[in-house]
DNA sequence: CCAATATATAACCATTTTTTTACCGATAAA
DNA sequence: TTTATCGGTAAAAAAATGGTTATATATTGG
């Protein structure tokens, strides 16, 4: 594999999930805020103290970055301020659980982004999610096309010839990145584990499954195929 | 003039603010507006380009919009249009350059309100503002509605097909907090939000009972199918 | 054309999620 | 006090999803 072609997966890799990491010991919060966003179609990891926060923030690459202040270990300002000087950028949401704090995080003025005080509503939590992921333009709101196949990122579903048809979130997973990596060829192993976490060779043919299912639903019955076999290789999803 | 008469005058003219948001690129312009309108004891927020346009009207609740057409980022047409399908409704007053914009205007019929052909004088802009105002205070209705289904928000009562069916409390904020959002997916976590003052992770299924309930008494025997689930994510209402 | 290999498809089962039912306690009404 | 309604819990039933496996079909090189 080319350089290039590393790296344009990379860069395809990061854009197609937003993803976001909750570091909050209470194991309770954590979960909470985790559940409501997956529903919001973030993919979101949890840390439960400072320094598990801080080898993840460093080692992957996140959206954004949900921190709690009170963390074991490492307090969310010490955490900030290493990540800071490691040079990760992610943006930073914090919670405070005490108002008392608020005005030290105004003054302090460490690098984070904006902060929520405890008790807060998950509404307001996923709108300052929102805004800050806007602020620095990562979004999952604009719609995908393949020919005259339109990907709704926002409800998982896809229209085509006008009538609308519903994906697992499986068959959805698969299909959003072989289109937003339409007419390149994309590898079994690439897709694997992309929509997998497996890092290690598997052999199963889920992945043909799946295709087959997709080519069921979105592609049987048309004139013109979207899912093209690339014998050999894997898939490729063809529009000039 | 009795206490009373004179509270409610104050009422009327001061304390119930008519918010209106003027969208307008130039800035003179659009501080013209907003100090005239403001003399008119209305109340005025400015946005310079469609992009804090959207967000202001997103987020804040106006009684009016006054739109211009060309703007930098985003122009008033997809402005209008983006905000229709996020379920604003608030009237929307476009001004226009151009005599020639204004046919197109007509014929898209895309939801505006009403329009103006700069330039125009500013007493023009306050009757239309003032007849805009007029016609929605008088047109609004209570109701709630969705397809068939008529959400009465005073007695709590729906109607579909004729006949009314009696909500208890629950079904009702549950029915209602969908309506308003029909057309989004409702995640549950954000409808346990809404429903009950819990900000945090309730493992129960109270939700899903309740749509159960509001099925059988509001979908049961009917074709179309309002209440949609979203598996994984929670529940929507549909209504094209 | 045949054997070897790769892909497509169908059937199946385990797991997860949703729907439905039954029931319980609190509160209001009769 | 008894009865009915409502809100909610819990658990059974049903449905959807994810994935395995087996078999059929297609493609390629020799």
């Amino acid at each position: 594999m080319r350089m290039g072609e590393f790296l344009t997966l990379l860069f395809f890799y990061n854009f197609t999930f937003v993803r976001i990491l909750v570091v909050e010991d209470e194991k309770k919060v954590a979960s909470f805020i985790k559940k409501g966003l997956e529903e919001e179609y973030y993919s979101v990891d949890t840390a439960f103290d400072g320094k598990e926060g801080f080898r993840l923030a460093l080692n992957e690459e996140y959206d954004l970055i949900i921190l709690d202040v009170m963390l074991p270990y490492k307090d969310g300002f010490t955490l900030l301020k290493e990540l800071r000087s490691n040079n990760v950028q992610t943006p930073v949401l914090f919670l405070t659980a005490k108002n008392s704090l608020t005005d030290k995080i105004e003054g302090l003025n460490i690098g984070a982004d904006d902060y929520l005080t405890k008790p807060f509503s998950f509404e307001e939590l996923v709108a300052r999610t929102r805004a800050l992921l806007r602020r620095i333009s990562v979004s999952k709101s604009t719609d995908l096309k393949a020919g005259d196949l339109i990907l709704d990122t926002q409800s998982h579903k896809v229209i085509r010839n006008d009538n609308e048809i519903t994906l697992t979130p499986k068959e959805y997973a698969i299909l959003e990145y072989l289109i937003r990596n339409k007419n390149k060829i994309i590898s079994r192993t690439i897709l694997t584990e992309h929509v997998y976490d497996y890092h290690f060779d598997t052999d199963t043919n889920v992945i043909d499954v799946y295709i087959n299912k997709l080519r069921n639903k979105i592609d049987k019955g048309f004139e013109k195929q979207l899912l093209n076999t690339v014998r050999g290789i894997g898939y490729m999803i063809k529009d000039e």
